[in-house]
DNA sequence: TCTGGGGTCCTACAGCTG
DNA sequence: TCTGCAGCTGTAGGACCC
């Protein structure tokens, strides 16, 4: 999907189409998320900081992410690709590998042509929404396809010509190259997809380590036999949070990693999973990041055995000078626990860490108008209907009143807590609505938008 | 300027065991 | 009995991806 959560965003309100918009944290050390290509323009990205963007694009829409309902839809856009191919790997909410063969999609390259126009069309019909498509022989080839092909577009790459085509590209195109490994590589002189080929595979494995190494090479030569996995097992579930301003004082930092340890073991009781292994996350006021871990003799998804580890974890750790970040993960997962083997009939164990706590922070006690009302979030007037919340301060919070199939609506501004407005659920972007997931008819294209 | 959150995989090293 | 070694496990950190 193209710049996926900002054109979510775009579609939902018509005020923002065709203008910037900075889907991202809207803290003080907030990150961008997405960016839409009219933000783009002014040198906003993924992962710069917030506060760069603003002064970047100070005019752009800055947003809070709204990850449901971007699921719901990513969920349409799946459903889709499960109907081309039953092996369908997503790579996350707006990407994912399709393994056209296997569906029978695709006997050559005309027909695989066909296959990603209709999906393309499809998406837009569903969800009113664009999306790219790289077809390859293979899921590194497709991947740099459909960056070419973005946005809008579809870009095949046809067999016989890859290593033609990746020769010239700078290395940092291959997936797995990221800004060390590739510095690492400038350094030892190469700097295009050929020079990586032309180093061999032993000079490679030297430079970057054996796994790396084979990796690269092989990719340089536009070989990569991984097959197309529908189903992957999670390995971890953490929890982790940035805070606003540092935490100097120990009790505190003890309180959050309890807090954490209680959220991570909701989120692997929810998937149905416990751990061997707990890991503390600490980042420190400098930004250096440490992890200490710990493994227990069995499987637990008992919060209680959880908070304690991730506090004996936390005492063999130095806070001074403040952490702004800290984290709770468990690893080594199963879908058994030891309590569940031995103790549990002695009633020792604790049935669920429940909601998050009533005395949570000072910080989010005092919620600021931003967090009760994040900008970019739909809520409901009594007499003005359905809008968005623009922005918001100082006790009061500015909304505009439209929905996806209406004209560009107008703005108002209430007190934070006028009893006629209320949060409210996203509308869908087009007729269908998600979760409707019908297929479109071949080659229907077209917008569906009302 | 000041760096999110949730993951995966790899490497290095230490300690244990056969 | 001692030594060397291979293999495994646990731990910590780094790189990368979206």
């Amino acid at each position: 999907m193209d710049a996926f959560f900002a054109s979510v965003e775009q579609a939902s309100k018509p005020s923002l189409r065709g203008k910037a918009v900075v889907v991202g944290g809207l803290g003080p050390r907030g990150v961008v998320a997405t960016a839409s290509y009219e933000a783009r323009v002014f040198g906003v990205h993924s992962a710069m900081p917030m506060a760069q963007a603003r002064r970047l694009a100070p005019n752009a829409a800055y947003l809070a992410p709204r990850f449901a309902f971007y699921r719901s839809i990513s969920d349409q856009v799946m459903g889709l690709l499960r109907d081309l191919s039953p092996l369908v790997e997503p790579l996350s909410l707006d990407e994912a590998f399709v393994d056209l063969e296997a569906g029978g999609a695709a006997r050559d390259e005309a027909s695989a042509r066909l296959a990603g126009a209709r999906l393309r069309a499809d998406i837009r019909t569903v969800t009113g929404l664009t999306g790219s498509v790289g077809l390859a022989a293979s899921k590194m080839l497709a991947k740099i396809a459909s960056e070419q092909a973005k946005p809008d577009g579809l870009v095949v790459i046809e067999p016989g010509t890859e290593r033609t085509l990746l020769g010239p590209m700078p290395v940092r195109t291959l997936p797995g190259v990221g800004p060390a490994t590739g510095d690492h590589l400038r350094r030892a002189g190469i700097h295009t997809v050929d020079e990586l080929a032309e180093a061999g595979e032993d000079e490679l494995v030297r430079l970057l380590g054996r796994a790396h190494g084979h990796a690269l090479y092989a990719m340089a030569l536009a070989r990569d036999e991984r097959p197309v996995v529908a189903e992957r097992e999670t390995k971890s579930v953490s929890v982790e949070d940035t805070y606003d301003v540092d935490i100097h004082d120990r009790v505190r930092v003890g309180a959050e990693v309890r807090r954490l340890a209680d959220r991570c073991v909701r989120r692997l009781r929810g998937a149905g999973l416990s751990g061997r292994t707990i890991v503390l996350k600490v980042r420190r006021y400098d930004f250096s990041t440490l992890t200490r871990s710990e493994t227990l003799r069995g499987p637990t998804d008992d919060p209680a055995v959880v908070r304690e580890a991730a506090a004996r974890l936390l005492e063999s750790v130095d806070t001074t000078g403040g952490v702004r970040l800290l984290g709770v993960g468990v690893s080594g997962l199963a879908d058994y626990t030891q309590e569940d083997l031995f103790a549990q009939a002695a009633g020792v164990r604790e049935e669920d860490p429940g909601e998050e706590p009533e005395d949570a922070s000072a910080e989010e006690r005092q919620a600021p108008a931003e967090r009760r009302w994040p900008a970019g979030h739909d809520v409901r007037h009594a007499a003005h209907g359905h809008g968005w919340v623009q922005g918001s301060g100082l006790g009061r919070v500015t909304v505009r009143f439209e929905t996806p199939g209406s004209e560009p609506g107008r703005v108002r501004t209430f007190r934070i807590d006028d009893p006629d407005l209320e949060p409210a659920q996203p509308l869908p972007l087009t007729a269908r609505g998600p979760g409707k997931g019908e297929r479109a008819e071949a080659g229907g294209v077209g917008s569906a938008r009302p």
